[in-house]
DNA sequence: AATGAATGAGCATTCATTCAT
DNA sequence: TATGAATGAATGCTCATTCAT
């Protein structure tokens, strides 16, 4: 028992200092924010942040990579069983709202401190992006071939609308003064949108 | 005479600095770009920056506010001899695209630079950015009332739609390795979104 | 004459740093200095040492490269008008001594601060140290051909001994406790070195 | 048995750290070296280290203080069965570069990482550095008393004027570019030293 | 004796902004 | 208006040392 809680205790600072950091990054944004922050808020020395990530861009990466990876996962497992096109993009889209909009931090971090940068952005479209984009279009082929989407449009243009609109659903949640429910908003968009893309 | 030379140099500089930021900031990004990098690609002395703008944030609020007051002056006269609401928003569309798609450096301002902080997004929110979403909220609301639009559907949140994928599409256009024309990207937007808003 | 004034306080002003430089470096050691410290010492703020210097690293290799070249210009300078070899090297060595004891500080710099990297001594041997030798090697080589000096010795090794013998009188008498003239120590180096190489 | 063993291992690992630490000091420069960096030379974990040493700095003196005592008894017993006070100090200069020629990385730490600090110079000069300096100077006195020495100089004086010029060799053969042997010139040295040391 | 994860003090350098000229 | 030398606050990262196991 005492081992368990040794061996979670290791592994669980990096986890740790990753939700530390998640809610630094939202409260004060990447620039303004110290290593020094983090570490506090993680409750350990400012070095033992560098025991687990290699610089605090290295952080920053880290909550989207590993927020990605779950999110992709995740959504994979979601339509696995399901055989309509459309309503696979419709579990799609209600996961991602729904795992912004229950964690408001990440959500900052994932909408506004991530994008400030040509150079993440690069590494951003290269890495889990573009796979989530391909989760979409390939959906969306599906669609295609089984006839229930349009033919004459381009999925990969297709996808990049769908995520544009989530995406600024999201942006906008962020933003907002207003307290709202998020993941309600996947509705409306997947109305517009698979109204528009359907075939007949 | 000297004075209107006078005049026309100074705003001039205004101008040129405005301009020579732009430049800078698309380069390298708006937190790895000194003002006096600025200052030299405007080819004055970094005081003189301070006589123009009050600080380096100043400077990236100017270009969006400037550019945004005329985007959305431009889109107002485009529109105002249309008729058909379809239209107006394919004609605002296209004329989005356009815009960025004429000045790469203006839109990796406009897409990722601005992107990078709250505190600006709420700005940013607050202040132009407001305005063209309401302007595209109003136009559908047009559309709504004439009957050509569906009228279960939120305006607000129709417009954010369309805003949302013409981001992306420009973010897309900014990131990408490849060489194409933005502005066509527009039609394909429209499609989709007036098909899927469409009243009958 | 306030023009004057101004231009020198500019000029002066990297000079300032480098005695300031000097004074810590011999109070505190190279590595234990802080370039805050220096700053102070010299009554600039820590942003105008990066005016004058591109890293504490450069205002180290100044403070040798400024002393070096001045030592050896006023060495040839006093050498110039004699004949006797042997005067000359006495000259040179009296010389050598005076300068370092008439300056504690910048003795301290010179025979400790400046020996602890490998890096540097590369470096140092490379620069003005190598011409200080060769000056050294050249007076000795002249004394061969006019036979005063033996001919049987390597003039490059006997002129390392020289150096070697009033670089540790320069040592020890940095590291004394006692307080005592260290030029004299240049009469008794070339009463046994001019006896030693001394043909007949 | 398993105690000696054992106590083999220990001592076995203390010279093993300041072996690790000679190799690591010469390749790296001291105060760039990191004790991590010893402990994987050495193969043992960081904290091993001081269990043997107090500091990192003590690993440095440690090494200086064990040569210099093993390199001292080693020149009294080279010179216990010799009578001319000349053959002496040609055995012992001969001792002192061979010493260094040995061990390239010794010597870099004799020559250059050990001359970084006031503080050590210090302590340098108050321990087996003075009992070296003192061996010299009792072999130069005992030739001043049987006259084969000159009586006029200050046997200090002379014994520095030695090691300066041995110094001198050593260091010149660590930054030099060609290779070459350093113990032959103990020779030269020597010849030029006790011609001008020598009585009548 | 040995380990190595954790600590936290310490610092060179940058750069937005000011202001005397 | 324009200049650019001077300022000084601000911080990511390193690494010697400790200590629980």
């Amino acid at each position: 028992m005492a081992r368990k809680t040794s061996r979670n205790g290791a592994s669980g600072k990096r986890e740790s200092i990753l939700r530390a950091a998640t809610r630094v990054f939202a409260r004060n944004g990447y620039f303004n924010s110290k290593v020094a922050d983090i570490a506090r808020e993680a409750d350990v020395a400012d070095g033992t942040v560098y025991l687990y990530f290699k610089s605090k861009e290295e952080i920053l990466h880290s909550i989207f990579d590993q927020n990605m990876a779950e999110a992709i996962a995740a959504g994979r497992i979601l339509i696995e069983k399901l055989k309509d096109p459309g309503e696979k993009l419709r579990r799609i889209a209600t996961l991602h709202l729904e795992r912004l909009g229950a964690d408001r931090d990440l959500a900052v971090v994932f909408q506004v401190e991530l994008r400030g940068s040509t150079k993440f952005m690069r590494e951003f479209s290269a890495a889990g992006f573009a796979e989530y984009l391909s989760l979409l279009r390939q959906t969306f082929e599906e669609g295609q071939r089984s006839g229930v989407f349009r033919k004459d449009l381009s999925a990969k243009l297709v996808s990049k609308i769908l995520f544009g609109a989530l995406d600024e659903m999201a942006t906008n949640w962020i933003i907002s003064k207003r307290k709202y429910k998020l993941e309600p908003m996947a509705e409306v968009v997947m109305d517009v949108f698979l109204n528009g893309v359907s075939a007949s």
